[in-house]
DNA sequence: CCCAGATTTGTAGCATACTTACAGGGACGA
DNA sequence: TCGTCCCTGTAAGTATGCTACAAATCTGGG
């Protein structure tokens, strides 16, 4: 019961997405159909194949090969996977956010694109370069986080969580003791580059300095690029990008589920011993918070 | 077409819960029904009536009672539950981390607890303390972010969104530091204190200050909890919490998303100047990043 | 220990929903 | 203008989900 993982997901494919991309190909009246899932998919949930024909105003064969030609073998499964896209949210490309729109508005789009993009990222980790990661990690003698703004954030959490890490850990912000950190690794030590865009100079010559210093060196980026090329491991965490400047950036928060996922794998590697250290290390952290007594 | 918020959701309620929920309730040839639910649900997803019955080995008809005992009005509608409920993923209680896990296990538990969580927080947040909240910081004269550790982490995350609150922000991070920080802020000031447990002695105290300095407090937590009591706007960003010290702490990732919510809303209300400012903001920061040559 | 009532479970039939085969109709090219 | 091809709807067939009813089981009292 403890290893239940991975079964095949759904599909990794949001139908609305599909729908979307396929739109060009559809025939007249199969965009019919594709229009009112576009416009409202949430209406089309809990209708029936004839309900469905009726709002887009075509034969219910039409719907059925609309199905088809976005990769659905049946209605059925058509409905399974839109359930599936809808409870992640209406997609990205639907929230565009507005001017116009109201706070709850705003809500549903940042929430929706937040957990869409999990979802996505979750479907495109490496499970082969994470499981790299986690080795390195595991036997690491310090580990060093590097970041700037955004990813800097994440550099920080991640130094936070070092007692899962069960090693000496650093977060540098500042470009100049970057630059020191750095040059001052050794062998065993490890580096961990954070950088969403991977283009950034300075942070490519980063990882290049530690690399130079003998450190094994993990990339944490948004796509390949120049960072990777400078990396042991690279771990690409893709996220689904939006063009609009107040698109938050999700970026981040995606990197900081790695984290998670990295800090938890390797505590989990480590013994029971080391199990029973941490959770005296919350015990005290709590009293600091409310004070030791009753 | 730019406003289509809230509509009902799908049911609020996870039908893997609800049957976990159900279970003391049910009939014994329900109870099959529920087991083959509870230890493999992603098997029941393309699966018919028939094959459903077939796999916990009793009648059509059980099944059918079965959900209408979890609370769905058919079967039909009880697929459409179960499609939404795995797609945000097993649920939390499901998801206990054990040593036993493969990296393939922790990173579908670790992704699939994140996204319950936020589901779960989308579903819990009040739309009307936000309201004030945004209003707040849409005329604040400055703003400042207190939080300790992980909170710490949303406190700079949150500075660092500045331009889009477009207001002179602090994040401060040192004890010391937060109460001076505290006591300067003058009436027309907005303090936001993020604090998971809102029990925290020191956190509670800073909020106190700050209002008493004539600053208005938002206070960002877990839970009601001492620090609201203390706040002109409290939001409450609930969460899923699992007991298990491996399980990654979700509150900072709900609260980060909060802040990108409120960020969002207070730059969208302001003017297009004021976006087109951002604008070239992005650009010259795009230019450092990667040298101002084509 | 047995019987009556209630409760639970399965059987059978029905209505509805999905799918497939086929034929009409329109567009395009010759 | 005719013929071909592609698109679309009609109609029939199949399977799926639902409901009414009857058999079986359990419970409690005599």
């Amino acid at each position: 019961m403890a290893t239940d993982q991975n079964p095949p997901r759904p599909a990794p494919v949001n139908v609305i997405e599909a729908t979307r991309a396929a739109y060009q190909d559809l025939r007249k009246s199969e965009r019919k159909v594709a229009d009112i899932l576009l416009s409202d998919p949430r209406q089309l949930l809990p209708a029936t194949l004839a309900q469905t024909a009726e709002f887009a105003g075509v034969s219910q064969p039409t719907v059925i090969r609309f199905c088809d030609a976005i990769g659905c073998s049946g209605f059925q499964e058509f409905k399974l996977r839109l359930a599936h896209s809808l409870a992640l949210g209406t997609p990205a490309t639907h929230s565009v956010l507005s001017g116009a729109d109201d706070l709850g508005a705003v809500v549903q789009k940042v929430f929706d694109y937040t957990i869409t993009s999990l979802d996505w990222a979750r479907n495109h980790l490496d499970l082969t370069a994470l499981e790299e990661a986690v080795a390195l990690l595991g036997r690491a003698g310090a580990i060093e986080f590097f970041g700037f703004g955004a990813s800097g954030i994440v550099a920080r959490d991640a130094q936070q969580k070092f007692p899962l890490f069960g090693a000496p850990c650093g977060a540098q912000l500042d470009s100049h003791q970057q630059i020191m950190s750095a040059s001052m690794m050794r062998p065993g030590d490890v580096a961990v580059v954070i950088s969403n865009t991977g283009r950034t100079r300075s942070i490519v010559e980063i990882a290049r300095t530690a690399r130079a210093s003998g450190a094994k060196v993990i990339g944490l980026t948004g796509s390949d690029s120049p960072l990777a090329a400078e990396c042991d491991v690279k771990l690409v965490v893709e996220t689904l990008d939006n063009t609009n400047i107040y698109t938050p950036t999700i970026s981040r928060i995606a990197a900081l589920v790695v984290i998670d996922i990295l800090s938890t794998a390797v505590a989990l590697r480590r013994g029971p011993e080391h199990q029973e250290r941490f959770r005296q290390m919350k015990r005290r952290l709590n009293d600091l918070r409310f004070g030791s007594e009753p």
